[in-house]
DNA sequence: ACAAGTATTGCATTCGTATGCAAACATGAC
DNA sequence: GTCATGTTTGCATACGAATGCAATACTTGT
């Protein structure tokens, strides 16, 4: 019982004019009489007459449609990152049509549908892009931009925080500190900024001469990271400071060990995130952690993504934005 | 330097069939031989070819397209629930165009760009519809839904947890355990589930012969929700109880009494939440709270916007699921 | 080999809007 | 009034795929 909808030719008929004449009255810098436009608007208005943007879409050959991959939107670092692209390419007048995927970057089913949607380009947030889509991105010539990602692939942007330094100036920290049983709480295995905030945590380590004492592997959940920090509190000795590769995860660990442990934060543990989320500032755990610069990021991200639709094809580029310790008093010795 | 896609007349040309053809090995009930199919397949394959959504659409009257109108995505309840909806809409083969509105309830923009976007259906998560819109929706037999959020308007479809009884719930709770001074802290003035949980409260704190102490507004934020606080506990008596409308504010309220005013939950002051967002259950705050059933709720909203749409029109529905208490520790006197 | 029936194919048209082109019209200078 | 210039308008076509219809190609039974 589809109902028919209303069509510029209807309304081109009402107002006695062609549809041509119809259609310039809704693109902004068409050639138009204000009689006639007034006369066609005023049929548009009675007979509740709206542009069909799909039709509009085909021959102009631009559906102003983002497609946005995000997983774990159930961090609160990714559902704000997705508001605030939401905001930015609706203010552009784009819309973004949404694809959410497992974290196990299962996204084979999905790259076909978007690509088969006809977005113009493609914003990627904590998901991975397997490299044959990434290709064939490229050969269509629809921008990739990937926020907290990266791909061993030419051709698409990526948009990161400095985790490389975010990790190293962690493990510095906390040596500054006199810690010397430091373990590691990774994310998932699979993401490559897991992977740098490791990388930059060990070398620091390293050149510290101390090396880690436990890693553990959290998948960015919270009740993975509860699991985890019970085995590495499992037996003694256990580690007097822990780095998570997250702040979600880096809760975990304080609640677990709080709550189950009866062990202090930072008197008898010290801990580290990475993120700088709202909860990190609250006051039951006022967590020392490497801010990364979401808005900017995301800022960044989208502007680039937009730059690159509008000049057809813009080589890519690869940014890493400075993360910003906040140190609170979650390591001991704090000021 | 648009790159021009591929089209199925290509596709036809190199497989030497027609048009109709390609189009047909590409709907999965159209009569095709096998033969043709894959001569029709492999000639795709080698011109890297993907049907086109939009055109498809076009002549098809049919977008596959729900639109998603969310406000308070920062709120993890909204961004858990709209990632089940995506899940759900996904599987099957519905894709999500978002939008993303601004507490203070301004659709107007928005919701003319999703009439011309011919989405088959609206999904609105926690915000509002101005009723001429409602009512264009419903001229126009396009379903809405929405999801803890009601409109003084027919043809709208509605689903709610039972707000009032849980408001009413906390209010006799917080009796029963013996407070007498029970503040209440609201959300949105606008919003219209906060407006329920107060009802219920204050009905329920009448019914006992408690009047409520002292009414305050944090709209649903947390730092809007740590001023309120303050300006509760700035002079004595102060509350012994407060209900919060959600539990992001019953957090902030917790961590500002602690933090600010030195004062335990529950020894000093009990507090109840609402929603039962994981957060809820951190062993730091163990907060006693009105669970929503927050997946039925979605999967329950999503079944009915696709059997709207499939079925045409159906006759709207108000549904109102049952919310559950969850009594933990910050409530004096708890088991 | 033939008729009758079925399965597959191509032709032509359609969806609703945008736009190049040429015709029609309005404006202004003289 | 005439001509030149600039503005508006309608016509016709295009975008890319789906589909009713008629034509053709296969089956099968005899």
């Amino acid at each position: 019982m589809k109902k028919k909808s209303v069509t510029s030719r209807e309304v081109a008929q009402l107002a006695g004019v062609s549809q041509s004449a119809v259609s310039r009255c809704f693109s902004p810098k068409a050639s138009i009489s204000k009689k006639t436009r007034d006369k066609v608007l005023e049929a548009a208005r009675q007979l509740g007459y709206r542009p069909n943007t799909i039709a509009r879409s085909l021959i102009t050959r631009s559906s102003r449609t983002i497609a946005v991959v995000v997983s774990q939107l159930d961090n609160p670092f990714y559902a704000l990152t997705l508001a605030k692209a939401s905001e930015y390419f609706q203010a552009e007048g784009y819309h973004l049509l949404l694809f959410l995927v497992s974290d196990d970057g299962n996204t084979e089913g999905v790259m076909s549908e978007i690509l088969e949607s006809q977005a113009e380009g493609i914003l990627m947030l904590a998901a991975s892009l397997a490299t044959p889509f990434a290709q064939e991105c490229v050969d269509r010539s629809i921008p990739v931009v990937m926020i907290n990602r990266t791909v061993d692939s030419a051709g698409v942007s990526q948009v990161s925080s400095d985790n490389y330094h975010g990790g190293h100036w962690a493990g510095r920290y906390l040596v500054a500190q006199g810690h010397s049983r430091i373990a590691f709480l990774n994310g998932l295995p699979t993401s490559s900024t897991g992977a740098y905030r490791r990388l930059g945590f060990l070398d620091a380590l390293a050149l510290e001469g101390v090396s880690c004492w436990a890693e553990e592997c959290g998948d960015y959940r919270f009740d993975k990271a509860s699991e985890a920090t019970r085995r590495l509190f499992a037996k003694s000795p256990y580690p007097d400071a822990i780095f998570a590769a997250n702040d979600h995860m880096a809760i975990a660990v304080i609640e677990t060990l709080r709550s189950e442990f009866g062990l202090r934060v930072p008197e008898d543990v010290s801990v580290i995130g990475f993120d700088d989320t709202p909860v990190a500032s609250w006051p039951s755990f006022h967590l020392t952690t490497v801010r990364q610069p979401r808005e900017e990021m995301v800022a960044t991200a989208s502007r680039l993504l937009l730059e690159q639709i509008r000049e057809g094809q813009l080589s890519p580029v690869q940014l890493t934005l400075p993360v910003v310790p906040v140190i609170r008093s979650s390591v001991r010795g704090a000021v």
